[in-house]
DNA sequence: TTGTAGGCGTTATCAT
DNA sequence: ATGATAACGCCTACAA
């Protein structure tokens, strides 16, 4: 039922080395013999088996990918820009759900090591120091998104500048007090940067920095919707929020528009990514797009460049993100 | 920088076989040696090479699952259910998106074999004949979610059941006039199955089957979007609709919100599938839930099985849905 | 233009 | 308990 090289090449009355040289299209064949072994490969249903090919020419036209949750609103779109960046050069990747646990990435990347993929993509915002060791000793090229760590090549954005514009739009629209909910504090891109951003706009604009307005929030819906009431509970509430992500915004509209608070008459929400929820709520939320799909698609070209031994230009690269003014503000 | 077997052999001075022994844990290896070879395997940093391993013992601990579309909002759940499961037996996943495209089906699922995985999980709702084919000539385990076809292994829900049984929810409700927004007529599933469950919940109930209450949506927001306001713009609107899927369904809560109609007092809508996003939205939506985690996690589990020649206790599995009822009915 | 043969890194059989 | 050695299916000098 399944047939190999060997197989072909009896059927065919040749070698097996002219059945390869057909089958990796190799210039030097006669038609006729390259007919003779066609066919045989028809009659046969013969497939190359890519393990015998890989452990041969050692690449194995496989990445892997870490990213913290599939599920989680946010990665699908990079991974789908990955994959199909990686489809065209006819690589497959591996899905790894870390979920943010360090033990698993390891495990995970190991595995990936030990499966000879040719190159690995690690989403996600934390890479951890014995992560990046693994990195160094098993040498398979990688690539951050979203992330920023020492020499490693990486694709983001400028998440401080981003939430600077965004609350300098918010000040520009008349608001004088602005609430954030931030990322956690140990959350480089979510928790600090954006905060940062945040910050550094009430500064340039002279608005003094109220403690009681920054609630650490985290990453999820319920974060932002708990951060939303603990802030709606304020003697003197903001006209205004900045959520850290849109998930977690949509989670503080949602605890607005249950006490019948109307955005954005009564109170402006505004969020960070442009996950596909954020047109489609009523409101729409008002957000900084984070080119995810090309964040995703640019990190697999350079990664082709790298498998390749092209030079990169620069290691770090830097996307644009863009100010989507919708409804909620 | 990268060692083999053999480099550890050498350096612990034993044979490659005693290596393979003390790697892939064989009991009747001495304990001194097995120390000796440890450390070795320890100060190289040797990784066994699973190609090479795969090529010998001829299974590859990889299945490969075709999708339609990892950032279509329904699917992330099913694949991290798979993931969870897979992982546990130490599978890792090829991720493939098909874009409901028959030759990139096709071609994934060639490549998917030449890669030799193990087993293969296809979603979706459409089985072509000609991957079915393929299905057959290549002969590794393949089991369905969502779809079902001829004798392949199956795990999904009763569709027509469930939307009759949302429907009836509805007329017990109190409506009367009840539209529903379809899935494409070609659709065994979104498009007709769950038609035939609306249509059987209006016959047992003696409610006339209009045909201007029934518009023909699709799969997105914006077919619910404009499947609203057709239905909408009808001399006597209905006061409730059923919606094929969620993210329609939120589409269509968009087109009534807009113009002022208030959800559920003057229009009820419900969904079915129950995304991540409809709990989120506001007012939140009725929906019927599949339990897409578990889908993906029984369909890896039957999958694990058929590849350890376990018998199955039935090729077909239907699991159960659950009614949601949230606040736009 | 084609064929022979060695090797990729393992596992597994058979001796020892 | 350990070691030689022959596969696994393919690619690629090298030879013819």
């Amino acid at each position: 039922m399944k047939f190999n090289i060997k197989d072909v090449a009896r059927k065919a009355g040749v070698s097996i080395s002219t059945v390869s040289r057909v089958v990796n299209e190799s210039k030097v064949v006669k038609p006729e013999t390259h007919e003779k072994v066609m066919k045989a490969i028809e009659e046969l249903g013969y497939k190359p088996n890519a393990i015998a090919r890989s452990l041969k020419i050692k690449n194995t036209k496989t990445i892997g990918i870490l990213i913290p949750d599939i599920s989680n609103q946010f990665y699908p779109e990079v991974v789908r820009g990955i994959e199909d960046i990686a489809n065209m050069y006819e690589y497959n990747i591996f899905l790894c759900n870390t979920d943010l646990d360090q033990e698993k990435e390891i495990k995970y990347y190991e595995a990936l090591a030990e499966k000879q993929v040719d190159g690995t993509i690690f989403i996600g915002n934390i890479v951890s120091q014995d992560l990046y060791k693994k990195f160094k000793t098993y040498d398979i090229p990688v690539i951050l998104i979203g992330a920023d760590y020492e020499d490693v090549p990486s694709v983001g954005i400028d998440n401080v500048g981003a939430s600077k514009e965004i609350v300098n739009y918010l000040i520009k629209k008349g608001h004088d007090r602005i609430a954030m909910i931030t990322g956690k504090n140990y959350d480089p891109v979510v928790g600090i940067a954006r905060l940062e951003g945040y910050k550094n706009a009430l500064n340039e604009a002279n608005m003094p920095i109220e403690d009681e307005l920054i609630v650490e929030g985290g990453l999820r819906f319920k974060n932002g919707y708990e951060g939303c009431r603990k802030i709606l509970e304020l003697e003197s509430p903001p006209s205004a929020i900045f959520v850290a992500n849109d998930e977690m915004a949509i989670g503080a509209m949602r605890a607005a528009l249950e006490q019948g608070i109307s955005i954005p008459e009564d109170l402006a929400i505004v969020g960070f990514d442009n996950i596909d929820m954020s047109a489609k709520v009523y409101p729409s939320l008002t957000t900084v797009a984070q080119p995810m799909y090309e964040m995703g698609a640019i990190a697999m070209r350079v990664l082709t460049k790298i498998l390749n031994d092209e030079i990169l230009d620069s290691k770090k690269i830097v996307l644009n993100y863009s100010l989507l003014e919708r409804e909620s503000s």
